[in-house]
RNA sequence: GCGGUGGUAGCUCAGGAGGAUAGAGCAACGGUUUUCUAAACCGUCGGUCGCGAGUUCGAGUCUCGCCCACCGCGCCA
């Protein structure tokens, strides 16, 4: 039996060709496949109303005659009944699960067939983007994490991904910050931790500005300076953003992110002219109070609200720099897409830029890449406001998940005191920091969420110790099985799925490709999240109704390809968010 | 003021381009282990989907109005 990767894909063509057979015109139906509530079957199609209505039809005997036009490929591989007013179901007979299971034995198998749908693509995502000089904190967890789990889905999905990290290390902030490093460093304390000197140093510059205009003048001096390329400053400058760097690969390496490019906002200084010379060369830009600016008169605020692409003192600001940035992105890496993954905050700006930049593209016969702002929403503390330390700071990302890791190892350390100490911290820093991305990616990302240890770490529900423990436990059947996991020999003996457990295993297995499908579409990765929970507990249904290793080696060989291929997608798909997994814990 | 996002069970949240009896987890209550990890599993209880109209075979989902919460709004990013 042929099995496809994507089965909605596989339906939505047969239907389409049944309709066209029982005479709907070929535009009037939209099959509306999708993943449907067990109780009705696998999947269901909710077209034909709507079709029907369009063709002037009585919608069940239309469902009908589309059923009965389907190839006998299809009726092969599902049960199909039409439903209700005209519902169609389909749902997967056993020898379709088994064929699915017997396709799909390795990572190989699911990347291929997942390849399909972005083939030839560059997307280019831009996420986690710290400002230099200053500590990574909470508010930076969101996009990091977000941001890779959607650059994994999207290279999972066939596109060639430029993982680029837009670091804000270039802005007004230099000019206080060299000017006390020149006066006030610490040695010591700069090789002890730099970015914390350089926040002391930052503090200590912007106080004394504050309090003496002659300060101010000099730390604006320094600032000139810079931008004019002198010697001493720049190598100041270069120090900083290089212990910074190094500072966020620390962080990096914890939550598993590594970027193709770091092209911060400094790459982009001699690059700005072209962007001042295009929008004004087409007409795109005004001046307005001596600044160089964007309306756009045919929306309702940004008529009068206006990017500002150029300050009135004739420098850049972001706005600026992110024109140049779409600009290199489309020559330097042809890039079909771009992703933003920022704070919704910045939905204006956002929303300013891709308008601008299409005008300015439109005008000079440039092709704009598909543009899209991936918003997220704030990660706030029990008390329904941004997340702050008791003492109203920023919660520094090191702290927080050297506290996850704290946390999960006091969890293991309960519950299995047997495990030797280093190998309890090792769990502890993949249960603890994965807990934190999986809180983080299992929740809608465009609204705001509740930042609480307590149900992240607390395993129970959908949370990445869950599903962890899940996948703990089926390493643990083939380890003390001493069994190769998969083991193609083995499985040749495996039938059908048959009970209860192992079919509504193997249906959700099928399934897989869909989460992955709809993630990506929507660049959501909550809904593989999901799906991974809704496996997990499958399983765990399964794993409590079905011993697995039992002597009738038919009903055993079944089993350990149903354990083999849980793995397989459950760590596939915990590899698409970023996650690491474990062999116990 | 203008604009954006949200309001679903006591709590935290899902709900795909309008589809079938609105779903999970936590909490509460009850049950399951001489058997592969009980960090688990099974069951019960729990809803005027903010309010009011409208669109239609059908609305948590779309339209309009209102209420409430949060966020953004010229030279920061």
């Amino acid at each position: 039996m042929r099995v496809a990767f994507d089965m909605i894909g596989e339906l939505e063509a047969a239907l389409r060709g049944a309709a066209a057979a029982a005479g709907v015109a070929d535009g009037d139906f939209m099959p509306g496949v999708r993943t449907s509530d067990p109780r009705h079957g696998d999947f269901q199609a909710n077209g034909v109303l709507a079709a029907a209505k369009k063709a002037g039809r009585p919608p069940r005997p239309l469902a009908e005659a589309i059923v009965a036009r389907l190839g006998p490929d299809v009726r092969e591989a599902f049960d199909v009944s039409v439903a209700g007013p005209g519902f169609v179901n389909f749902a997967a007979r056993p020898a379709l699960l088994l064929a699915w299971l017997r396709a799909h034995t390795s990572p190989d198998d699911l990347a291929r067939g997942a390849a399909a749908a972005h083939a030839g693509e560059t997307w280019v995502v831009d996420y986690s983007s710290p400002n230099s000089a200053k500590q990574m904190h909470v508010g930076h967890l969101r996009s990091a994490v977000i941001g890779e789990a959607i650059s994994r889905l999207v290279s999972f999905t066939g596109a060639r991904v430029v993982r680029d990290n837009h670091v804000g290390d270039w802005g007004t902030q230099y000019g206080k910050l060299i000017w006390a490093y020149k006066r006030h460093l610490d040695g010591p304390a700069l090789g002890r931790d730099p970015l914390e000197e350089f926040e002391r140093l930052y503090k200590l510059g912007n106080a004394a500005a504050e309090s003496d205009p002659a300060v101010m003048e000099e730390a604006r001096a320094e600032l000139v300076r810079l931008q004019a390329g002198d010697a001493a400053n720049t190598e100041i400058w270069r120090r900083i953003n290089e212990a910074s760097l190094a500072s966020f690969q620390g962080i990096y390496e914890r939550l598993g992110i590594r970027f193709d490019v770091t092209l911060g906002e400094s790459f982009y200084n001699d690059k700005v002219e072209a962007v001042y010379s295009g929008l004004s060369g087409s007409g795109v830009s005004s001046e307005s109070q001596g600044a160089q600016v964007v309306f756009h008169p045919e929306h309702p605020r940004f008529k009068t609200q206006p990017l500002i692409v150029r300050k009135s003192d004739g420098a850049a600001n972001y706005a600026t720099t992110d024109l140049a940035t779409i600009l290199y992105r489309c020559e330097h890496f042809r890039a079909g897409v771009i992703l933003y993954v920022v704070d919704k905050r910045q939905s204006d700006h956002f929303e300013q830029l891709f308008l601008t930049a299409r005008k300015w593209f439109e005008r000079t016969g440039r092709a704009l890449p598909r543009l899209e702002h991936v918003d997220f929403g704030t990660v706030l503390g029990e008390n329904g406001k941004p997340l702050r330390t008791r003492t109203g700071d920023n919660v520094r990302l090191r702290d927080l998940l050297d506290e996850a890791a704290e946390r999960a190892f006091d969890l293991v350390t309960k519950k299995s005191p047997e495990f030797p100490e280093d190998e309890r911290r090792a769990i502890a820093e993949v249960v603890g920091v994965g807990s934190v991305q999986y809180a983080d990616l299992s929740q809608n990302r465009s609204s705001d969420y509740v930042f609480s240890w307590e149900k992240m770490i607390s395993l129970e529900g959908n949370t990445a110790a869950y599903l962890l423990y899940a996948l703990a436990r089926i390493r643990s059947i083939f380890r003390k099985g001493g069994l190769e996991c998969p083991d193609p020999a083995a499985e040749a003996a495996a039938d059908a799925p048959a009970t209860p457990g192992e079919a509504a295993l193997a249906r959700k297995l099928l399934k897989f490709a869909d989460s992955v499908r709809l993630a990506t579409e929507t660049l959501s990765p909550h809904f593989l999240c999901l799906y991974l929970y809704e496996l997990a507990g499958e399983f765990s249904t399964f794993y409590g109704a079905d011993k697995v290793i039992v002597d009738d080696p038919v009903v055993r060989a079944r089993r350990l390809m149903l354990c083999s291929r849980t793995l397989l997608v459950m760590e596939t798909g915990l590899g698409l968010l970023g996650l690491r997994t474990l062999g116990r814990m």
